[in-house]
DNA sequence: CTGAAAGCGCTTACAG
DNA sequence: CTGAAAGCGCTTACAG
């Protein structure tokens, strides 16, 4: 079933059909638009998007890029709950607005490029990006792009983000309105932008309440379930006089749930701790963990607008960087020190 | 750059560039292939896809489909372990063979059929399905398709099913092992066909020890967190002298663990507790969840490649009704008792 | 308001 | 081994 049939059976030229579907009906009689709807809705026809895109510039397809380390790896990104709740998110956009998702991990801008030439997709969101990869993208090409969480502000690249500084900031000021003058950060963070950016927040809440910062209390372990068991392996050890311990992700503050029952500490009772992305299992462990929440809805929903607005206005949104607050999420790993 | 370009440059006609890049290498002298193949690389050509799929019948993209309630329904299915682990090895999968991926949420069978006529989709991987929208699609279409855990087996759709009756035989006869013999079911199966065939692995189990299946055993709440905290409290109000609970998902076994809390119940000392999926989560609870393992990975592999078999070669592959084992994965949520 | 023509970039017979 | 022609299903100027 093509336009050619549906042109036939309504007695009129293929052009008209199409302009009927593209509802451009200013140049066809009203007539026409409704005997051609009445056929194209009895005969089930569906128009060939292939075909269209090959005729227009768009082809409604935005790309999803996973930037992976290598082409067999293991690792499953998807179970990566950011990850998987932004697709979703910005899958049901996209259908809203008419457009297609098409995911793809690539390893080197090369593979993105296949995407992009391939399909002649409209647009392209890194989920999970590499600076190479974006960097070699922008180069080659001038397809609208958003990204998250990026340091790099490029002119031309769409950029929303969370405010991590306020992260830290937030779970730190916490701990301290809460009685807390000991406070741990966990995180191995040298070399990682947005940890960096979340260590700034830590450091920024001490030193507003005149907390020294003391080096002993930055517990540089990997971000990781493994991480955070080391780290309060560490703190018993050394006998630090830690009551509170602020992290960069909740799989590491559940870490040290598990690292504190393994030491006999009790959470909360001992030692207070914050996560950070209020991930859904947050709600399952014991305790409940308390946590720095990232509105991903809000961060994903903004991203593919703002690249929709960019791809369909031709131009650049008046605001294409934005950073998105955070909130702190209480459940009930924090106590409460009498003074 | 399009094939006209390589050719010019190349000196040579379109169609043997088609022939060169179609690798029918039988057609083209090797010296003509080095040459246009040299050109291709430094000009950085890729083939345009939608093109491509105009000519020929092939557009090498499967549609992942996620049938859902409601367009604008607020619910991210992508928040489902399960659906993120499986998009995941499915996506890399389906781009070492070749193919591209599209996901797309589904309400009706219309929308299936926009994807399919749309793009020419060259094959569809249900990944949550509702029986009406899958009978609607096979009837106006006879595009490759692969279905999981549908109790409806059709001849021309691919199957791959997990071993449900198994999963509770396994953890149902693991607790009587243990020394168990007032075991509970959790979960609201009625009119769930998958949760269903789990239930009757749990009589199963029990039948083969001789332990009578009591009807005051069976807690139908909803399988949830909340449908396990309400279990354990009638469980507790009704006083009933079980050591034992299985149910049909790890989210209404964590509820249980919760429920037990907030009773004062210990896991596992006063109860013991088997979950079904064996989500990542299983790991970070108190206690560590006992679970039964689905591989998913290798389901979502085998769908797969089953679906491209059945695509490349034209034909139904033998085997299209695949039931996979599960197996039981021990951890810290039963107990022995000694008799 | 309506239509015939050309073109998007590729591939598939077919002829040489 | 190589090429000119026709076609996939649509759309975009252009002419009437």
């Amino acid at each position: 079933m093509t336009i050619k049939d549906i042109a036939k059976k309504a007695g009129v030229s293929m052009m008209t059909v199409s302009n009927v579907i593209n509802q451009k009906h200013n140049r066809v009689s009203p007539k026409t638009i409704e005997k051609v709807n009445a056929i194209i809705r009895e005969s089930n026809y569906t128009p060939n998007l292939n075909a269209r895109s090959l005729s227009n510039k768009s082809s409604k397809i935005i790309g999803i890029i996973i930037s992976i380390e290598d082409t067999d790896s293991d690792i499953n990104y998807f179970n990566n709950p950011y990850i998987s709740t932004m697709i979703g998110v910005i899958e049901q956009e996209l259908r809203h607005h008419g457009y297609f998702t098409m995911i793809r991990t690539v390893v080197s801008p090369s593979d993105i490029m296949k995407l992009l030439g391939g399909w002649g997709v409209d647009g392209i969101l890194f989920l999970l990006h590499t600076n190479s990869n974006v960097e070699a993208f922008l180069e080659s090409s001038s397809c609208p792009a958003a990204i998250f969480d990026s340091q790099l502000t490029l002119p031309h690249l769409i950029n929303v983000s969370s405010h991590d500084e306020n992260g830290l900031y937030l779970s730190t000021s916490h701990l301290i309105a809460c009685g807390h003058r000991h406070i741990a950060f966990l995180a191995d963070y040298e070399g990682n932008p947005i940890y960096t950016k979340r260590f700034s927040g830590y450091c920024k809440a001490l030193a507003e309440h005149n907390i020294p910062l003391r080096p002993e209390y930055l517990l540089k372990y990997p971000v990781s379930y493994e991480g955070g068991i080391e780290a309060v392996k560490e703190l018993v050890t050394r006998n630090l006089p830690i009551t509170g311990l602020v992290t960069v992700a909740d799989i590491c503050a559940i870490g040290v749930l598990e690292g504190a029952r393994l030491s006999g500490l009790s959470v909360p009772s001992d030692l207070s701790v914050i996560g950070y992305d209020n991930l859904a299992i947050c709600q399952f462990t014991y305790p409940k963990l308390t946590s720095i929440s990232q509105d991903m809805t809000q961060k994903a929903v903004m991203a593919t607008r703002l690249l929709l607005e960019r791809i369909e206005s031709g131009e650049m949104p008046q605001k294409s960087h934005i950073t998105l607050d955070v909130t702190l999420v209480e459940r009930e790993s924090v106590r409460k020190i009498e003074s």
